[in-house]
DNA sequence: GTCGCCAATATGTATACTCAAAATGTAAAT
DNA sequence: ATTTACATTTTGAGTATACATATTGGCGAC
């Protein structure tokens, strides 16, 4: 488990060893460290390494640094989880099981209001023309997620010779359009009518639905909603502590 | 919403220019930028500055830098969210509601085997001394969020000496226990029994459940459950495209 | 032609030195 | 007594320079 042996620089050992005072609290919060000149002589180093390794603690939410007064040890406040959203075959397939996408249905239409309501679509501004389409993916032939997505085609335009039949939406457009930025939203539902057929669950099943809004510069590229049996699925989130952007300042 | 205008330097400036430019797909996927020698001369700055630059490129995945070959643009393969848990009292008053925690029981005593069950207690390591809590979290007199807790007492001794009454455990420990690392699980779940009573829903209503369990070092601090209503409440998450540690070979 | 060694090259790390910006405490002025 | 102005201190940004390190492409030996 051990980290692969990172190049044993100065600034990154001197890092390491401040990160390790903080989290074993030798420096508790709203410690004042020493100024950077000073702990440069200390460590034996120069004050441009010095300070590298301070900038960097404060990038990573260690430390405050305030002109003139010090840099100081932040208190802990919120919590930000990493949480690494794979494409669906690799999740699947680390489970060693086999992954299969069902295309149910696939059009280049104006959506209807009831399928942006259900995508959680606020924004008015809906191009003339959508792919709208729906499918499931299946992990050893069992139901594991229920896609419905609407893809902008003025965004991606190439998308209109793809056929989403062995294509999987979401792959191919994380391929397509690297770097876009999106907006997750995660609630717990209970499945009714066809979608509780489809995903092979009784009416009332809880599902865990993701309703994910993806954008690129100004425009967005898609929307979908994801539906997850909620007793066999579970997202996992590994986070540390992290401090909020505000409330930095150091004990008074 | 624009961010608050950051210091206008002269690293900032190209960091910002080449982000944009990767992710306009100006400069796509596996493009070779210039060497940073001749990227300095033409933007005018020193190669220590233009290292800055693309040495945190490289920190936030955007490139791949090697030595002798060269900086190219990375290509996206995972999408990383990273999502704020908050607390709830902060979460609850941004919404203009009165927050309002409940506490049902806490006792010192030998967790049952059900409890752990509940908890996601794996790893067998289970001191004689526990806290176990469980309570409400109320926004406007309605319930917000159930919670059962394990507090580990060998870890955080003055837990003992701590009104959970009137401390909220999870905020008392954030702040006791700065630093710590966390793992959570999502899952959505049919509510029944006295949690469907507490939390004063009908029977089989979905509710999203977050399974955390809180590390210090090597010593598990906290195991918590928290049940939301699932209709009601919803996590959200902004996230950004990001590449996989591996994977990064340029193009070949 | 193939294999292995070597030198050229691009990045990585570090130093020493400037000047700028911001915050703080002190002193002067109203 | 309160405000204003100023000097000092600490971080922030940038430059010029040097040497280390890894990798690649070419050259030579076989």
């Amino acid at each position: 488990m051990a980290r692969t042996a990172g190049p044993e620089t100065h600034h990154t050992r001197i890092l390491e060893e401040f990160r390790q005072k903080i989290v074993d609290r030798i420096w508790g919060p709203g410690f004042q460290l020493d100024k950077e000149t000073d702990l440069a002589t200390q460590y034996g180093v120069s004050r441009m390494t010095m300070n590298k390794v301070l900038t960097q603690l404060a990038q990573e939410g260690f430390v405050v640094r305030r002109k003139r007064s010090g840099t100081f040890v932040s208190k802990a406040r919120t919590q930000a989880a990493v949480m690494p959203i794979n494409n669906l075959a690799d999740e699947v397939e680390a489970l060693g099981k086999t992954y299969r996408w069902q295309l149910f249905a696939a059009e280049i239409r104006v959506p209807q209001a009831a399928e942006l309501r259900l995508l959680g679509v606020e924004s008015p501004p809906i191009p003339d023309e959508v792919i709208v389409l729906g499918g499931m993916h299946y992990a050893d032939d069992e139901p594991f997620c229920l896609e419905t997505r609407a893809i902008n085609v003025d965004v991606v335009p190439n998308a209109r010779d793809v056929d989403f039949a062995t294509q999987v939406p979401g792959h191919w457009l994380l391929q397509s359009m690297p770097w876009s930025t999106a907006r997750n939203a995660i609630r717990a539902v209970n499945v009714a009518g066809s979608e509780a057929r489809n995903l092979d669950l009784p009416v009332g099943a809880a599902c865990l639905e993701i309703l994910r809004k993806t954008v690129m510069g100004s425009d967005w590229v898609t929307y979908a909603r994801l539906l997850y049996p909620g007793e066999a699925f579970q997202l996992t989130a590994e986070f540390k502590t992290k401090v909020t952007p505000k409330a930095l300042a150091p004990q008074s």
